[in-house]
Order: structure tokens, then sequence, then C-alpha cells
DNA sequence: AATCTACTCGGTAACGTTACCAAGCCTATT
DNA sequence: AATAGGCTTGGTAACGTTACCGAGTAGATT
């Protein structure tokens, strides 16, 4: 049962350890001829390094992680895969770390720089809050990826990369405000989840009281529950209480387009039309708002790009070029078939 | 920045390492008080045992694997949660390893072991068919999960919990045989990949055939994308290609519920009305065939159930309570709005 | 008073690997 | 002929942790 190690392919191939490592590290000094006989031992007995005593030697570990909260959101999905491909390119491994919306991430992620030699951590939703402190714990760069950003200036502790959620959120608002909607009503997180929700509900604020249109909190529908917020049942269950509730209303801005499916849903079975009779709109540009009928109209992140950036950003700072950045992409304004003008 | 070790709380607290060893580790042989101020100073301090050098050393690691071929598919995720919340329940610690398509899951497989010392490993979509040989090497318990059943016979080297891919997917076409389609559409993966895919073709061609109805080749659609091919994007290609093609048909069976969305879409656009001239269904299961318009007619796969099983299962090898096992489970036909009588 | 047991604890040898140093051999240079 | 320097190689000391052995102390038993 005992597990083969590079002492065995030593023996075998009548060489000192030193010589399996440095074929197998693709070092320098090594004769050709005797790196090929070893790796060819290797293949043949189907000996592999054991990555415990690897990392636990070694100094340049070449490892990121990514730490996501929440797997279903599929807007994680291609970020995901750009940071593994990119990663590839500079010869790093990846690893990918689920959370529950419970956990605390920078807990997890402590624990997983000891484990692995990590050089760098990317955090995918998730709180927009820290202790500063807890962070400086870290010790490795770090990039927070799509947690919205804050007004606050002491902000200057962190890299992030992300969307103002707060301002697409207003720029939303005032899309359905210019249709010419007046009692439109918002379906979010709960208050306290100190993420995203929070600052898309403060753009829909925003927007009505520039307008001085007064913010009336039956029209404010928060989502207790608090294991996956951002589901389809959720939307669904959210527009039969807003249904339910006799309050008027003719468009729905859902934070999330996931929401955004599940209210459809709902305004369909109480034979309502869309957009004739209520508009709706999301938040996020998944794939599913697309091919949706009708298509949502939603606010499209740029997945790909903000991936990108991500990724090039923890780079950045593993190889010292950059300290920490707070770049802060554009979203856009995808008009589709959901919105249109109220029609009573 | 050299990182705080074990023996820095030994020396710190006045004692040895291997006392602080036993505090961290709940060994009996400890003071409760020693065990105490060791603890205190370990969270003062904030140091985190270095996982590489435990998991050399040990011998009792606690720690499995789900490894994942395409982590956007939506039927996976209640299985990871499951899988995650058993595990903890056991005391055991669960990694998460995301794998291209194109990856060889058994290999990919192999070198986790090593890494981590890892007690079990599941595995969840990929193909259905692996080199025994290969299998043999992993010494590990492991269940595939989800990967489809065969008729072979040397299915015996390994444990699978798995719905019967070929026999559902004959009850799907049956149904649509009994509403009185003559023509049916399937919309299926390449042949090449040997998923269930192909086994769900060959459910297809059984319904056919048992009822003496040929089988037109231009009523079946591959699709040629590798990297992710249960995409709504290629159920909309697909579609599409369908229309061009001037083949008569009265109804579109996909082998995956986002091949479904996709195809809806494209005959929404194209004015056909569902299931009014043209039936779809879809298989899966997944949360957004419920929430659709039209609701999608789907085999429902217990993917709860199969959670369950295949964690428990996985259990009983590691604990030695078994070897290895086949569940394969019923899977439901849910029939919805998307499909009906043929009208013409 | 001597022995025994239970409870604590410290020292040390691994675990499998890589980094580093020293040494051997050969060819090219002085 | 002697030295220098490039290639290769092997030996050995770590890396941080846990398993194991042995030993010390105290109270309980003979």
């Amino acid at each position: 049962m005992s597990e083969i190690t590079i002492k065995d392919i030593a023996r075998e191939c009548g060489v000192g350890i030193s010589t399996v490592s440095r074929a197998i590290n693709n070092h320098a000094d090594i004769n050709p001829e005797t790196k090929q006989m070893v790796m060819e031992k290797i293949k043949e007995t189907g000996y592999i390094p054991n990555n415990s005593a690897r990392n636990l030697k070694r100094t340049d570990a070449r490892c990121i992680a990514v730490l996501i909260k929440g797997i279903t959101n599929p807007f994680f999905s291609p970020v995901i895969q750009i940071v593994e491909a990119q990663a590839q390119k500079k010869r790093y491994a990846m690893v990918l770390q689920h959370i529950e919306a419970y956990e605390d991430e920078v807990a997890v992620a402590l624990e997983l720089i000891k484990e692995k030699r990590l050089r760098g951590i990317i955090f995918l939703g998730g709180a927009y809050q820290h202790d500063p402190e807890q962070l400086e714990k870290l010790k490795v760069p770090f990039v927070f990826s799509t947690i919205g950003i804050t007004q606050d200036e002491e902000k200057e502790t962190y890299s992030n990369v992300a969307v103002d959620d707060r301002a697409e959120s207003r720029k939303m608002t005032d899309y359905l405000l210019d249709l010419g909607h007046k009692r439109i009503a918002i379906i979010t997180e709960s208050m306290e989840a100190q993420s995203i929700g929070t600052l898309r509900l403060e753009g829909y604020k925003d927007a009505l009281t520039a307008r001085g249109i007064e913010i009336d909190e039956r029209l404010i529908f928060e989502i207790k529950e608090k294991q996956e917020p951002y589901s389809m049942e959720n939307g669904y269950k959210m527009a039969k209480e807003l249904l339910a509730s006799g309050v008027d209303f003719t468009a729905v801005f859902t934070i999330a387009d996931f929401l955004a499916v599940g209210v459809c849903r709902a305004l369909h079975e109480a034979g309502l039309r869309i957009p004739e009779d209520v508009s709706v709109a999301g938040y996020d540009g998944i794939p599913i708002g697309e091919f949706y009928t009708p298509q949502l109209t939603t606010i499209r992140q740029p997945a790909e790009l903000m991936a990108e950036k991500t990724i090039n950003l923890l780079f950045d700072m593993i190889e010292g070029r950059s300290t920490y950045e707070h770049m802060v992409f554009p979203a856009e304004l995808v008009v589709r078939e959901s919105t249109a003008k109220p029609g009573r």
C-alpha cells in the first residue's frame, strides 16, 4: 500500500535522488539522456511526486486560488475559465474553493494560503466590507472581483475590480423612469448582508430622490433567504408577494437576472403580459436573459474583461509591478424585450 | 516574511512542540489548562498549521475530492452542496476540482490523490468509459455519479450512481410518440464524446425502432462544439439549422434542458408557437425549466437523492463496509407546457 | 517504604521533497 | 604539463509537522 517515492525511482534508475528531482523539475544541470531515462522510468512506474512534500520545501510554488461564494452564479463561470487560462499561461496552478454564504471568506483564505503555498487570491462574490486587520494577515496579493465599490476612502488597503453597482443600478432606474414608469417595485437582497444588493438598492433610491419621487417602502421587497438569495424561486415568491400586496406598480426591477426570471413567471401566471402590462428589468447580464421569452432588459457587466483585468492585476501584484489598484468598469444597459413604456 | 511555525508557539509558551501538536489535534494526553494556554497563544499570534507538513506526516487525513467536468451545469450545484454537508458531518474536508471538457479526469484524480491525502473521490460528469488499468491505479475508493450506465458486464470494477439514460431517453421519446408525433428531431452531443449524450441518443433510437419507425438521419443534430456542449447557444444554433434544413418535424427532443431553452427561443423567433406548432422536450430537470415560458417538459433526475446515495456509498467504501455498487435511479418524466399533441 | 498506575510532557525520528554544496570528469586554455 | 572552467552528479541538510518512545511527577495501592 505504501506509495512509490522519488527514492524508489532513484534506486531503480541507479542514480541519486537529486538527479531524479532535477529531471522532474526541468532543471538545467542534467544530461538530456539521463533525464529521458528517468522520465521513462517515471512514466513506466506511474510515479507522481507528492505535492505536500514539494510545497513544504519549495520556495517558488506557483499557485493561486479563486474563492467563490455561491457557485451557482453563472456570472462566475467565464471568470473562472479566463483566470484559469491566464494562470496556465504563466504556468501557475489554480485551485478553486467554493464557500458557503455564511462562511468568512478571509478566514478560509488564510487557511488556504498556509496549506498551499499560495501566491495570490481572487475573491469572487461576497461581502464588500472586511476587517482591515484580517486582510492585513493575508500577506499575499489578493483581488476582490465583482464585489461592488463603496464611497469610503479607507478602501485603500486592497485591490478590486468591479462595476459601480450603485451608479449602474441608478442607470437602470433612470431608464425605467425615462420610459414613464413612476411606480417601480424593486426586489433586493436583505439589507443585513453587506453585499452588492445593498449598493444596488441605493442606486435605485438615488434615481428616485433625484427626481423628487418619494420612496415608497411598500415597493421594496427584501429577500430573507440567506442561503441562495439570487434564485429564480425567490424572484417568483417575491413577485407573488408583490401581487398579493395590492400595491400599484408598472415595473419591477430586480437586482439579479435570476430573480427577474422568477418574476416574469409569476407575472405570466397572473395573466399579466410583459412588457405590455408590466416591465421587468434585471441585472448581471447572464446568458439566460438572452434566451428567455421575453428577452430580459438588464445591466450587463463586462465579465470577460473584468476577469482578464483581475488576473492581470493579481500577477502585477505578485510580480511586484503594482501594489494595489481599484478598477471600475462601466456596465452596459442592455434594452431588450422585457421593458417598454407603461401601457395603462 | 518567514511564517510562524509550531516551534515559535512552543517557545513562546515554554512547552515542547509535542505539547503544542497535542493541543491542536485534540489529543487525549494533555492537561486541559496547558491546552487552553496554548490555544490562546495560537489565537493571539494568528498561527495556522502548515497543511503540507501535516499531510506529509499524517496517516489519517480526512479529505475527499469532487471532480467536476463543466462547472456551469446547474444540475451539479445541489449535488456539491449535499456532498459537502455530509462530508462535514463526518469531519471530512472536501476539495472541489474543476476540469475542462478535454482533460482526462482519471489523470487529474491521480495527481489530486497524491497531493492531498485523499480518501475518496467523486466524479461528476464526464466520459462513461475509462481505461480499467488507469482506474486500478487510483487505489482509493471512488464513485462516478451521473455518468450514465452501460450494458457492459465489465462494469464490475467501479461504483456508480446514475440514471439509466438510455431507458429514460426512450421514455421521453415514447411519450412524444404516444402524443402522436412521428417526426421528432433530436439535438445531441457529438458521438465522439463517450458521454451520456451517446446513451440518450440510443434511447431515442430504441423507441423509434421498437415502433418500426425508420430513423431519419436528417432529424439528428450533433453538436460539434467540444468546449461547452450543453449550452443555450448551441441549442439555438442547432434549432436554426433544423429550421433552415427544411426537414419536416413536429417535435424537438434535446438531451439537455439548456439546449431546449435555446431551441425554444429560436422557434419563437421563427414565429412558431410552443407547443401548438412544435413540441419541445428537454432532459435534466434544472430549475430554469420550471420558470421558463413555456415551462419545459423534461426528464427530472433525482439530484438530491443521488447526491446523498453517492456520498454515502463513498463513505461505505472508505470505511470498508462496501466494495463497490451500482445504483440506478428512476428518473421522472415531468410533463409541462412545452409539449402537446401535434397540431397540424 | 516501596511499588504501581495514571496523567503529563519533551525529545527525536521520520514523512518525501528540493536547495545547496562538494566533487568528479572532461575539454579547452595558459 | 598544469590549471581553469563547464557539465554532470551524489550526498546531505533542511522544510513543519506528527507518531512514538521514554521519562518525570503525583497520588494510590500493597
